[in-house]
RNA sequence: GGCCAUGUAGCUCAACGGAUAGAGCAUCAGCCUUCUAAGCUGGGGGUUGCAGGUUCGAUUCCUGCCAUGGUCACCA
């Protein structure tokens, strides 16, 4: 009995027979019964007033009355103001924890046929990941594994800007300074070594500006006329024109860096299916924009460049391809947003990238469309706010760029040191405390950037991200554990349980009030994972697993289960914590959060 | 300046247009001879930025202000 549906279906059956109301389902509401009122759920009967043309306590009293006379889910109800509270009979609690528990995969939906390409991650091949990486990988992994628990065919795509002149500048910079080193040689993992060479790219030239603002030569001239500036240039150019030497030196640096990439990657959990790169894709757009041309859609200026006019949508005309020929950001996006949909024709595209590019995707679409692309209508972006520290912005000038291996590093030690001073874990061995340290320090960098709505801009304390208690993945994974616990020593006092059988359960018996509102939560799992999925939006699974375990530390502070005599009730306690056991692995899984057995 | 977000407890965040706006942190007071105290219980803490409007009802929708951030590159 699919609960909270059947309650619609009463409730549609009542407004249909006392008011000649005819509503669908969906546009039934109802919630959780606040606490100071009695009843599982409450029904607002204001819009219907109009219909019933009745007061509100007498719409609702028609209502409860004619749901207790034509439905034996409730036993009781009452009314306050336009309010109606609906208590449940404890049958029907029984008979909803029964089509859960035979439900295995409670709130999954099956394949609707829909393809969905999720692009998130994109990293720059000059420096390592840094903390906005992580907030874009864990939003961009997450929300494919949702999209696909609600029967969506998710690619999760990777598309890595691998070309530009910041790639030149660690290329330079190397060759002048590095006398042959190699991340080997050094003992340094590739991304590190790379981006080590743009910062000392930025270093030197740094100096060579000020040099030559001190020779007397303005700001702006020196930032173009110091050495390195030119050489840079002049590298672009060689790469953009072939040069052998220059291209092996590109794939080799780029190889150093992916080779440091994928270890991360590996360890934030996070993979992809599909891998773009830009260098592969800017001649197609440039290809695009010739055609543009061709049919008049975009138009050329005197001085060569191409440009495309949108002033009916009330936005400036756009730069495609600059005076020299060079295409820029936007050019190679409409040859990787043609290239994505050749290749997997799906029906939506979402693009993860931060609001400050809310401006750009909006331009990307509108010259797709103006192209005659239909699927630029698929193009979702998924604009998630910028990491800010308590100091401020990250900024790479001033170091305060929060690294992504240096946090995993940091967070898992504190993990082991909090295990360590708990002292919960004897008779681990060394392997599965390791594991364990990974699972809760990752665990806890997730939860925190994950929590929070993506729209929102995420202030990242890193004290407060070190917290294990309260609404952090430690709280949660804990009660995981917990749960885990007590079905070990169920195991070893040798108490046998078999399924809950709800005939066995003493009639006289009342739920305690813990059982009852952890069950009504539960009924909520599939509607929140929908709803994750529609919006985008891991941080609604990040809540509702919260309040689960927060629901069931409650319920394990004031109900017995082991200790319970009662064979019925002991086992329904138990296959009750089994269920939230198996909702807070699954909903921590979707967030590319383990669940510790022990911890 | 134009456009777009955001503004809720000291701090970080919740709240399909619904009841006396909820959690966590911090703070104060309690609870381990019973299932993991990384837990639980209770207290204090609010003019939801401001002013209007829409309606049975607005943190939520609309308008105007104010504040913060982003963006409007032949950067990516």
């Amino acid at each position: 009995m699919h609960l909270l549906l059947s309650i619609r279906i009463s409730l549609q059956s009542a407004l249909r027979d006392l008011f000649s109301q005819n509503v669908t389902v969906d546009d039934l509401h109802l919630e959780i019964t606040n606490q100071e009122h009695v009843g599982d759920f409450t029904f607002v009967v204001f819009p219907y007033l109009r219909a019933s043309k009745l007061s509100p306590e007498k719409t609702g009293s028609a209502i409860g009355e004619y749901l207790l006379k034509n439905s034996n889910l409730f036993s009781g109800y009452n009314i306050v103001k336009g309010f109606l509270n609906l208590k449940l009979n404890q049958e029907t609690w029984f008979e909803c924890f029964n089509w859960i528990t035979k439900n295995p995969g409670f709130g999954n939906r099956n394949t609707n046929g829909k393809k969905v390409m999720v692009e998130y991650s994109a990293p720059n091949t000059n420096k390592p990941l840094h903390l906005g990486h992580m907030r874009n990988n864990f939003i961009g992994w997450s929300v494919s594994e949702i999209l696909k628990e609600n029967g969506y065919e998710v690619i999760k795509a990777n598309l890595v800007n691998d070309r530009g002149i910041h790639i030149c500048k660690s290329m330079l910079a190397w060759m002048e300074l590095a006398n042959d080193a190699t991340p080997e040689s050094t003992g340094k993992k590739g991304d590190h070594f790379v981006g080590d060479y743009y910062v000392r790219f930025e270093k030197e030239y740094r100096q060579q500006v000020e040099i030559l603002v001190a020779q007397g030569k303005s700001q702006t001239v020196a930032e173009k006329e110091a050495p390195w500036m030119l050489s840079v240039q002049e590298l672009l150019r060689k790469w953009e024109s072939g040069d052998t030497e220059i291209f092996a030196l590109w794939k080799k640096m780029n190889q150093w860096v992916y080779d440091g990439f994928n270890h991360s990657y590996k360890r934030m959990g996070v993979d992809f299916d599909k891998w773009y790169y830009e260098s592969e894709t800017y001649l197609l757009g440039k290809k695009m924009v010739e055609e543009g041309l061709e049919k008049g859609i975009f138009y050329k200026k005197d001085d060569n460049s191409v440009w495309i006019n949108l002033s009916d949508l009330k936005l400036d005309d756009k730069l495609l391809l600059r005076s020299d020929g060079t295409s820029v950001y936007i050019t190679q996006d409409l040859g990787t947003a043609d290239l994505k949909y050749n290749d997997y024709g799906m029906d939506v595209s979402v693009y993860v990238i931060a609001d400050e590019q809310n401006h750009h995707i909006k331009l990307l679409k509108a010259i797709l469309k103006k192209l005659g692309k239909h699927y630029a209508d698929g193009i979702y972006h998924l604009s998630y706010g910028m990491v800010d520290l308590p100091e401020g912005k990250m900024k790479s000038r001033e170091g305060t760029v929060v690294d992504a291996d240096e946090l995993m590093d940091e967070m898992v030690k504190e993990a082991e040191k909090t295990v360590h001073e708990l002292g919960k874990t004897e008779g681990m061995s060394q392997e599965e405390l390791f594991r364990l340290y990974e699972i809760l320090g990752l665990g806890a960098i997730k939860y925190f950037l994950l929590k929070v709505d993506p729209k929102k801009k995420l202030l990242f304390n890193p004290a407060e991200s070190l917290d294990l208690k309260g609404n952090t993945a430690a709280f949660i994974q804990y009660t995981h554990a917990r749960i885990c616990a007590l079905f070990r020593k169920k195991d070893k006092i040798g108490i046998s349980s078999s399924e809950f059988q709800k005939e066995k359960i003493p009639l006289n018996h009342l739920l305690f009030k813990e059982e009852r509102e952890m069950l009504r939560w539960l009924v909520y799992y599939p509607t929140v994972l929908q709803d994750a999925a529609e919006q985008y939006s891991p941080a609604l699974l990040a809540n509702y697993v919260f309040e689960t375990a927060r629901l069931y530390n409650k319920f394990y502070q004031e109900v017995p289960v082991l200790v319970e005599t009662d064979e019925a009730l002991r086992n329904f306690r138990l296959e009750l914590s089994d269920t939230v056991r198996k909702i807070i692995c699954r909903c921590l899984g979707l967030l590319g959060i383990e669940s510790p057995e022990r911890m």
